[in-house]
DNA sequence: CCCGTATACATAGAAGTACTATGTATAGAA
DNA sequence: TTCTATACATAGTACTTCTATGTATACGGG
């Protein structure tokens, strides 16, 4: 499923930080696992994943490295102690939208049920 | 708490089509009923919500018919049948975003907890 | 050995969107 | 009468984003 702009926008950053907590990691591999932990209904282009990157590292929130792994030259990132607050921040606010959706498709599904309409 | 001006754009809309479902509405209370499902963390500025709101109608997912209530003029919208089907692609879009992230969140909290660092 | 695919990172440009600040209008309460 | 709450509107600036395209190199298959 093709996600909009605006929620692959608004994830991207929560996303990289909490791949980024569990360990350093280079682009093309958080863009895999982004693919494989959402059972490949995420689709990330590298020409999006890298400038979130590289924004994410002008604000201090994460720092890169240059080397080398199985003859391929990589730039491995991780989190500063910066990132690993955004990272809590980043959880709490989608934690409120989440808790505020869910409510509304609770309600939304229990009316809709009684009233017949098509909800998941 | 303040959420971040990405996340609000991305839950915007999701949580207007959400609060439609119910019934239809007018937009000062709209603003209410987000500001007091999310126990005051969301408080949306009326200038923030009657563009989403006018662009929803331009899309064709909301309607709108002016109204008097208690003495009070009042725009009140209410979903479309594109307005819901939109609905049920928002709701599936953010349950993988969230589940995505759910996994990464744990998997960093475990990781976390075991190398004593700040996760919530 | 050559070619195509996968891996790996980068960036310019156009497009679009968003929010803030400010506006108008009116009802109600002190 | 004044101030606050209610109710809706919008212009402008600013920012961000993604797409398309680029370069480079390793690996696998024919």
């Amino acid at each position: 499923m093709e996600l909009s702009k605006d929620l692959v926008a608004a994830s991207a950053t929560p996303i990289v930080l909490a791949i980024l907590a569990q360990g350093e990691n280079y682009g093309y591999a958080i863009i895999d696992q982004v693919r494989r932990l959402s059972e490949e209904q995420i689709q990330w282009a590298d020409g999006m994943l890298y400038p979130v990157l590289h924004r994410l590292e002008k604000h201090g929130l994460i720092r890169s490295r240059m080397a080398h792994s199985n003859g391929r030259k990589r730039k491995y990132y991780r989190l500063t102690t910066s990132g690993s607050h955004a990272l809590k921040r980043h959880r709490e606010q989608w934690s409120i939208v989440h808790s505020t959706l869910s409510k509304l498709w609770r309600t939304a599904y229990v009316l809709c049920g009684s009233q017949n309409c098509r909800m998941a």
